[in-house]
DNA sequence: AGAATTACCTGAGCGC
DNA sequence: TGCGCTCAGGTAATTC
């Protein structure tokens, strides 16, 4: 699923793909998303250049001068970049055709996705304003998740992964974070130490970098779209042994989701 | 305010 | 071969 690393490098992706493009027709083909895709983008958008390609956590924001798409591809989705559109396929959501002849296409079997269009700054929207600082950022470091998770006697993991404290750090990196951090992702929040706060926010910016690194390399073949290759230490490896000791890993749900941690690496 | 729970959705994998 | 079941999970909304 595209987590923060896969959302990244589908901006550069794009950024490099649509920046500059007059955008000619918009054509909303499935109206009814989790969230419904405004049918107002086929009036508002026609005409207007896409100026540039931004990220606020997961979310991608398409800057089209009169407003900002923004698109967040869910669990299931992903956007390309057609040189000549193809017929649309089943899932295919949301057409943006340029005056080039090309095709922004939005594509998403689970429907989780969401498409918004607003008219004002997209930091501003409300399901953008509440979100937390980027993780990837110096405002993000220990001393910050100390401070926030003071109150809060809820697992880290679902600190975490909680997008008002950081943006865009979903399962897989919460669980591979918490294992390079050697912490337990069902200690209350509250409990840990500066110095496991720490060492929490640098595990959650070097496992998001090195997979947007490894991804960068990783290159996605022209009807396909695949996810950076890398290998996880515990995500998905719940029945596996520890890469580091060599023990058995453990499983439990947290917030209904799976984790996997080492019980003796991780304290 | 913080915590817990639910809804949304479909493909994949499995047992039978 | 196919049926029914479970699982995957980000986020908004709801409830306590």
């Amino acid at each position: 699923m595209p987590e923060l690393p896969e959302v990244e490098l589908t901006r550069r992706r794009l950024e490099r793909e649509v920046v500059g493009k007059r955008i000619e027709v918009v054509k909303v083909r499935t109206p009814k998303l989790r969230l419904p895709i405004p049918g107002e983008l086929e009036t508002v958008l026609p005409g207007r250049t896409m100026r540039s390609v931004g990220r606020r956590g997961k979310y991608l924001l398409f800057d089209c001068e009169a407003g900002s798409l923004i698109i967040h591809l869910g669990m299931t989705g992903f956007l390309r970049h057609l040189p000549d559109p193809l017929l649309p396929g089943k899932h295919d959501h949301l057409d943006v055709f340029f005056a080039d002849g090309s095709l922004l296409r939005f594509h998403d079997p689970r429907k989780f996705g969401t498409v918004i269009w607003t008219s004002g700054s997209p930091a501003e929207h409300p399901l953008l304003s509440g979100i937390g600082p980027e993780p990837l950022t110096s405002v993000f470091d220990g001393s910050y998740l100390f401070r926030v998770s003071r109150s809060r006697r809820v697992a880290v993991k679902l600190l975490i992964m909680n997008a008002a404290m950081v943006a865009g750090v979903g399962n897989i990196y919460a669980n591979e974070a918490l294992f390079r951090a050697a912490i337990r992702p069902d200690r209350p929040a509250s409990s840990l130490t500066p110095a496991e706060c720490e060492r929490l926010a640098l595990s959650i910016r070097e496992v998001l970098l090195e997979s947007i690194e490894q991804g960068s390399t990783y290159r996605v073949a022209e009807d396909t779209v695949a996810y950076h290759p890398l290998e996880f230490d515990v995500y998905g490896r719940g029945k596996g042994a520890c890469t580091r000791c060599g023990g058995a890993l453990e499983e439990i749900r947290l917030g209904n989701r799976s984790t996997v941690f080492c019980p003796s690496c991780q304290h």
